[in-house]
RNA sequence: GCGGACGUGGCGAAACUGGUAGACGCAAAGGACUUAAAAUCCUUCGACUUCGGUCAUACGGGUUCGAUUCCCGUCGUCCGCACCA
């Protein structure tokens, strides 16, 4: 658009018309190579080739409406790993689809009277053009959409078959509800207190779920971890975290003669038996059946059961809670003393959910126990000294010592460590019987709990059950499915549509026809994604959710991209799904879905704020000044902004790129070059202006250079002349030794080091041009020229594609030989001896420091580097005639005189 | 509170397994070309310097011939988990 209006204005300047058609026009080229990529199937995957596979995903996206920044930094950085892999020889499957069920579609029909359907669909269309015109080399021939029933109802079908391997458990719970939202969430969805998506308060209520029995794998996702070497560390270790496994010991507490109960005694979950003799007294939960069964005759028990449920559990709630307990007047006779009794309280802290519910409180080596045993009385025993102190003299008064110690204070354990003392106490225990049961039995916890699925929403998969009066929950029968979501619902009034549809729930029970009513809940939208990696294998099987030929071909994910966000709730649900679609013959032999996982860094970029406080985009600014001094106006008014600081883009700071934009302005190349270049892949990237104009020149660059190098390159592809100039050689060193790291880093998705390698390559290849005179090119520079060209447009192919297309397509016009894409060209060989020279450069330290450099052969005895080393000016004068006490001589790397 | 990561020029960053600290890019300064601008090309670019060097990888120690890299401590930033018994 500039161009032409500037061409108009100034019709006279006849030499920059002629510039400007040398320019690469990346608005022509672009769209051009996307149409013959797609006309020929460039990228379209076959499952029967006997080409080694690569499996390469990135996380696919939610329709929200546009693409911004973020996905065009992560499906830029798989596509180069696709790209890349492809060109060595690799079958790939890139894939791509949609996480389309979700709140905001119902969000959207509710402001806009829309159905979520048609936003949906509206969305992925826009998003599929515009990440289309990123010129990503993706086989849109898989693409699938979790809102497809062709797609949920094989999701349904496995819920089933889930149920039937008993994967599935409808319980009542209580459950974290989100009121905005007006659904559940799961634990992983609670952030703070906070529902994941709302970030409103979540409440706590108690509801009938469905739920998938991911502890049953606790033992198994924990201990997998350990294999998935090619995840990063940090992800591993979150989810060992919340996996949370803790090994104990079960105790049985008898409750002492006299106390008004049904139950007999109480059990409690320790990690710390050793601390047992230091027992002050009992907590057990407000929701625990004691202590409901205590309240039935106790109003003061009742209340402050009450009151312990009226209490939040957000994180500012627990922070400043008091530990408060309720003394039950029940007593509970210690495991190994019979004469010995502990009080029972309720107390607010102990959670239901964990454990047993119950806990004996060791004050003197719990902060929490200390906490509430100096709010009651019940003062403290030590029973673990810590070393170097006298066990006479050690008291705990404020706080409580969890470190290594000595038992004391605990008759047949004093003396021994820790360890030794919790093997004691569990062994004695496990003798004792109680009944016919043991006293104490060894448990492994985990904190990993159940899976709850079931959402009161309408965008979602309906989950395939009929509630019969009589008969209970029944599953649809398979030939029944899918259970398809109906479509004239209303968002008029917030709830679940599909709970008051007029007919759709209302149907015959499967199993004794009787009217009945369907399951009105939906899945959670993380069951969506957690196959859809399975189902790009082969998404044409309309009879089963997965092909388990192609799943155990494909699978696992050898490169799995997205952001660092899912390291708990995707990335573990998968690994469950996983496991449980092998259970039920859905995945094959597959154990872990993604063999290796990259997550990568934000895109970030500055924030404006106008006087009002009101956010303003960066497109409708102009920028004066440089450092300190930058300033930003408001294009219209003039009016100063102040600049803010540096944070995610996000539609409510204003503080976003448009991906559309920056295309049509610059190209796709331009922002794939851009988003790749100037910060490590894992680390946050921040989008500026200047970055993005210096890509673009760098694009305009390797398109002049290439033209050189085809130039001189000449019109033949003769074989290199066996007498070589140092000019031709040093081109030819440039371009594998170029060859050879951008390789390696690609290899290891350091992407910003494979661009500055290229920027390196270009320097050379222009500083070698500038060096030379035309007149003398000879055969084996011509040779050189030809050979760089073609290496420099496959080395940068994986980043530009476009670009490299439009320079192949120069350079096959005159190098004879060379047809087709580079696309579909091979990755270029390295010839490492190229690289290697004669003569190397070796720096030359006295006592650590480098005073010199010694050039010498490379194969150089050590006594002959020696002398030369001793013998140059920098180093004698260093040594100032001190004697030379060794000399040490890392071959290849350096040499150091101590004096 | 528990667990983890990180800290290098004006900025984004490199530096392999302990071996020349700052590759590459951005910004900046100077120059060439131009009536001028843009674009392009060339040069400079950690600090100090008596031009020999000296000091520099958050700070303080240690190991080593040699430390951005390993160890200990301090400070700071960020992330995850959090009444988990």
């Amino acid at each position: 658009m500039l161009c032409t209006l500037k061409l108009a204005l100034f019709p006279k300047r006849l030499t920059n018309t002629r510039m400007d058609s040398e320019r690469y026009n990346a608005r022509e080229a672009e769209p051009k190579w996307q149409r013959i990529w797609e006309e020929t199937g460039t990228f379209r995957t076959v499952n029967e080739d006997s080409r080694p596979k690569y499996y390469v995903l990135e996380m696919f996206p939610y329709p929200s409406g546009r693409i911004h920044m973020g996905h065009v930094r992560n499906y830029t950085m798989g596509d180069v790993i696709a790209r890349y892999k492809r060109a060595k020889g690799f079958n790939v499957l890139h894939p791509m689809g949609w996480d389309a069920f979700g709140m905001p579609a119902e969000n959207a029909a509710m402001q806009n009277k829309s159905h979520p359907a048609e936003w949906t669909y509206a969305n992925i269309a826009t998003m599929r053009a515009q990440l289309k015109s990123m010129g990503l080399s993706l086989d849109w021939s898989r693409e699938i959409a979790t809102c497809d029933a062709a797609y949920y109802k094989h999701q349904q079908r496995m819920f089933l078959d889930f149920l039937a391997a008993g994967l599935v458990d409808r319980k009542q719970s209580k459950v974290n509800w989100d009121p905005v939202d007006h659904t559940v969430l799961a634990n992983e969805q609670v952030i703070d207190g906070r529902g994941w998506r709302s970030g409103a308060l979540v409440e706590q209520r108690e509801l009938t779920q469905w739920f998938l029995k991911i502890s049953n794998y606790a033992e198994d996702l924990l201990a997998a971890l350990d294999g998935l070497d090619r995840w990063p560390d940090k992800v591993r270790l979150m989810q060992a975290n919340w996996i949370g496994r803790s090994e104990g010991l079960l105790v049985r507490f008898e409750l002492a003669p006299g106390a008004d109960s049904d139950a007999r005694e109480v059990e409690v979950y320790t990690t710390r038996p050793d601390t047992l003799f230091g027992a002050r007294f009992m907590a057990i939960s407000a929701d625990h059946p004691l202590a409901l069964e205590q309240s039935k005759a106790d109003p003061a028990l009742a209340e402050f059961i009450a009151e312990c449920r009226r209490m939040g559990t957000s994180v500012a709630v627990l922070e400043t809670a008091e530990k408060k307990g309720y003394d039950t007047g029940l007593k509970v006779h210690h495991p190994f003393d019979a004469d010995w009794t502990l009080p029972v309280y309720v107390a607010n802290f102990v959670l239901m959910d964990y454990g047993t519910g119950a806990i004996f409180g060791c004050p003197a080596h719990d902060q929490r126990d200390l906490d509430f045993s100096n709010a009651y009385g019940l003062g403290n025993t030590p029973v673990v000294c810590p070393p170097g102190v006298d066990p006479a003299t050690f008291t705990i008064t404020d706080t409580a010592y969890d470190g290594e110690g000595v038992l004391i204070n605990s008759r047949f354990l004093n003396g021994l460590t820790i360890e030794a003392a919790k093997e004691e106490v569990a062994k004695r225990l496990e003798a004792v019987a109680i009944g016919n049961r043991p006293q104490g039995k060894r448990q492994v916890n985990f904190r990993l709990r159940d899976w709850g699925i079931s959402r009161q929403r309408y965008w979602g998969c309906p989950i395939p059950i009929i509630h019969c009066e009589s008969c209970g929950p029944v599953p649809v029968s398979a030939a029944d499915l899918p259970v398809v979501l109906p479509k004239d619902v209303s968002f008029d009034e917030p709830g679940n549509p599909l709970d008051r549809h007029p007919t759709w729930k209302h149907v015959a029970c499967p199993k004794c026809g009787a009217p009945a009513r369907r399951e009105t809940d939906t899945m959670d939208t993380f069951v969506d994604s957690s196959w859809y990696f399975a189902r790009f294998t082969d998404p044409w099987d309309t009879d089963e959710p997965t092909n388990p030929k192609a799943v155990d071909h494909w699978l696992p994910v050898d490169q799995y991209i997205g952001g660092i966000e899912h390291a708990i709730l995707h990335l573990l649900y998968a690994r469950f799904f996983t496991r449980a679609m092998q259970a039920t013959g859905h995945a094959g032999q597959l154990k872990e879905p993604f063999a290796g996982l990259f997550t990568q860094g934000m895109v970030v970029h500055e924030t404006y704020r106008a006087k009002d406080g009101a956010w303003v985009f960066p497109a409708e600014l102009r920028f004066e000044g440089q450092g300190a001094a930058r300033c930003a106006y408001k294009l219209g008014s003039g009016e100063e902004v102040e600049i803010g600081a540096i944070e995610k883009m996000s539609k409510s700071k204003r503080n976003t790129v448009d991906p559309d934009e920056i295309i049509s302005t610059y190209g796709a190349d331009t922002a794939r070059w851009f988003v790749l270049s100037d910060s490590p892949p894992e680390r946050d990237v921040i989008w500026t202006e200047e970055g993005v104009q210096g890509s673009s020149k760098f694009v305009q660059r390797l398109w002049r250079l290439l033209g050189e190098l085809t130039e001189l390159g000449g019109q033949v592809d003769l074989p290199l002349p066996a007498e070589i100039s140092p000019a031709a050689a040093a081109i030819r060193k440039a371009a594998h030794g170029a060859l050879i790291k951008v390789e390696e880093d690609v290899e290891r998705l350091r992407f910003n080091r494979a661009i500055a390698q290229v920027h390196d390559l270009a320097n050379r290849l222009s500083a070698a041009i500038g060096a030379i005179e035309t007149e003398t090119i000879g055969e084996d520079l011509r040779f050189a020229f030809r050979e760089a060209a073609s290496i420099t447009i496959r080395l940068f192919a994986p980043m530009m594609p476009h670009l490299a297309e439009e320079c192949w397509a120069r350079l096959g016009q005159t190098v004879l030989g060379q047809t087709g894409p580079v696309s579909e060209a091979p990755w270029p060989i390295a010839d490492p001896s190229l690289v290697i020279e004669d003569t190397i450069n070796l720096p030359v330290q006295v006592n650590g420091k480098k005073r010199a450099d010694l050039t010498i052969g490379r194969e150089a005895a050590q006594s002959e580097i020696e002398a030369a080393a001793l013998a140059l000016e920098g180093v004698q004068r260093a040594l100032e005639g001190k004697p030379v006490k060794k000399i040490i001589v890392v071959p290849q790397r350096i040499v150091n005189v101590v004096a």
